[in-house]
RNA sequence: GUGGCCGUAGCUCAAUGGUAGAGUCCCAGAUUGUGAUUCUGGUUGUUGCGGGUUCGAGUCCCGUCGGUCACCCCA
């Protein structure tokens, strides 16, 4: 019995790696000042094939099926859909621009390899109804940000900066017609042949000295507002100017950018774009708002603060500071189970994560348990009650008290430094 | 959807075509109120599944499922 391909499980350690990254996304797109919304798993087909050419690639990728309503529906692969639904549904209900970010699963039927899954967990952030340069370095700062949380520095991740007007400037001047497939051909730059690029740049007079040279210039003069932005904020040394990125969606109209790591070993960390026109095209011109939105997988992500010690240290400390339990009681004499009953719930009221023996167990056992959930404190109830032991597990260090003034004992001694035990 | 590599205990891995093993983990115990180390004992396998070759297959062949990597595309 194993899950179906491509799809996790999540043992209770997964689940708190996947916590580690839902709560430091959601703590850092509050701090930008970006509003959690939702929306359903399963749509309704019709929204994915209305986005005909832009979503033709998605199609292909859907878990589709039809309901028991007969009605045809799909999971959701993408987030943007349902999000555009929902701005043209309610739009006037809210103040612009709208900064939402979203934390959701998604689904796509694809071959899985290395940081692709079939079900998968992504940050989506957008900001719409600005269509200024402000706003896109708000949007980049913020993926900015999303990284440095988890422990990244400039040493570890780039952003990428490219703008589709840049290139469709270009072609313009060259009147290539068919910009959206010159723009695909673009796309393969680096991963493709020179020689089968320029097979196919040939129709349209293009080859690709000309793009190589025309992406090597780097079209400054697009940047240089944005740059400001980021150098204002002191996070220039994030940023690049990559003229080869193009992305393959095509409702992008200007700037779009990718996250890489560093060593570039690994698939995009997050990418995204402005989409000025998805909105109007999707309400047939009822609402018009410029939009900027990008996504952050948890596959690749993962993976990278796995392969990065210092992120993956910052993890391993935030998880330990979330222990199981934080105090565990220890029934050293069993006679006493009632009033270590009424001590556990006491604590428990109190707040504090707290376990104890189920059942008549070894002290050394319980002790040993203590440990292994994680748990700071011990308080050892035995037949002196109401006089008890209290414990600080690290430092071994043990307090006899009265039980009335464990309160203030556990007050006084939780903000003392916590030694590290696995040493 | 196409192709390469891989599939043995919960995990990491052994086993010239000849009786399936080790470490680890987990559980119990080692003078009945203190954690480590150590020691003892114990559980777990239709060798992914199905065929074929052979006196005999974990091992060789075919198929299939799963994993992984690449293409494609993207997070």
């Amino acid at each position: 019995m194993r899950p179906l391909p491509g799809f996790r499980d999540f043992y209770p350690e997964d689940c708190a790696r996947r916590g580690y990254l839902l709560d430091g996304w959601r703590r850092v797109a509050r701090r930008y000042g970006f509003v959690e919304m939702d929306g359903p798993v399963l749509e309704s087909m019709e929204l994915y094939a209305k986005k005909n050419e832009s979503g033709a690639e998605i199609l292909g990728q859907l878990y589709q099926f039809t309901d028991r309503g007969e009605r045809d529906v799909a999971m959701r692969p993408e987030m943007t859909p349902t999000l555009a639904r929902m701005v043209i549904a309610k739009e006037r209900a809210y103040r612009k621009p709208l900064k939402w970010f979203s934390t959701a699963n998604f689904f796509r039927y694809e071959r899985q390899q290395k940081g692709r899954l079939r079900e998968f967990i992504q940050f989506n952030a957008d900001l719409i109804g600005d269509g200024s340069t402000a706003a896109d370095a708000e949007a980049i700062c913020l993926v900015i940000d999303l990284l440095r949380e988890f422990g990244f520095t400039k040493d570890d991740f780039v952003i990428r900066l490219s703008d589709r007007k840049a290139w469709l400037d270009f072609l313009g001047a060259r009147a290539v017609a068919d910009t959206k497939t010159v723009l695909a051909i673009i796309d393969k730059i680096e991963r493709e042949p020179e020689e089968s690029l320029n097979a196919k740049l040939s129709p349209h007079g293009l080859t690709v000295a000309e793009l190589r040279e025309f992406i090597a210039a780097g079209s400054p003069e697009y940047f240089a507002p944005l740059l400001e932005q980021f150098e204002a904020r002191g996070l220039r040394d994030f940023v690049e100017i990559d003229l080869s990125i193009v992305r393959g969606l095509a409702y992008y109209t200007g700037l779009v950018f990718e996250a890489f790591d560093r060593g570039k070993s690994m698939r995009a960390l997050a990418g995204g774009g402005r989409y000025d026109d998805l909105l109007a095209d999707l309400s047939d011109g009822t609402v018009n708002l410029p939009a900027i939105g990008f996504g952050v997988g948890d596959v690749v992500l993962g993976n990278l603060i796995e392969e990065t010690p210092h992120a993956f240290a910052k993890m391993a400390a935030a998880l330990a500071a979330s222990p199981s339990a934080e105090i565990y009681v220890v029934i050293a004499d069993d006679s006493r189970r009632r009033e270590a009953l009424s001590l556990v719930q006491a604590l428990r009221d109190a707040g504090w994560r707290t376990d104890f023996p189920l059942d008549s167990v070894k002290v050394g056992k319980q002790f040993q348990t203590a440990e292994q959930l994680g748990a700071r404190f011990a308080i050892v109830v035995g037949n002196e009650w109401p006089i008890v032991k209290a414990k600080t597990l690290a430092t071994r260090a043990e307090a006899t008290l009265a039980q009335d003034a464990l309160a203030g004992w556990l007050a006084k001694n939780k903000d003392c430094q916590q030694t590290d035990s696995s040493s």
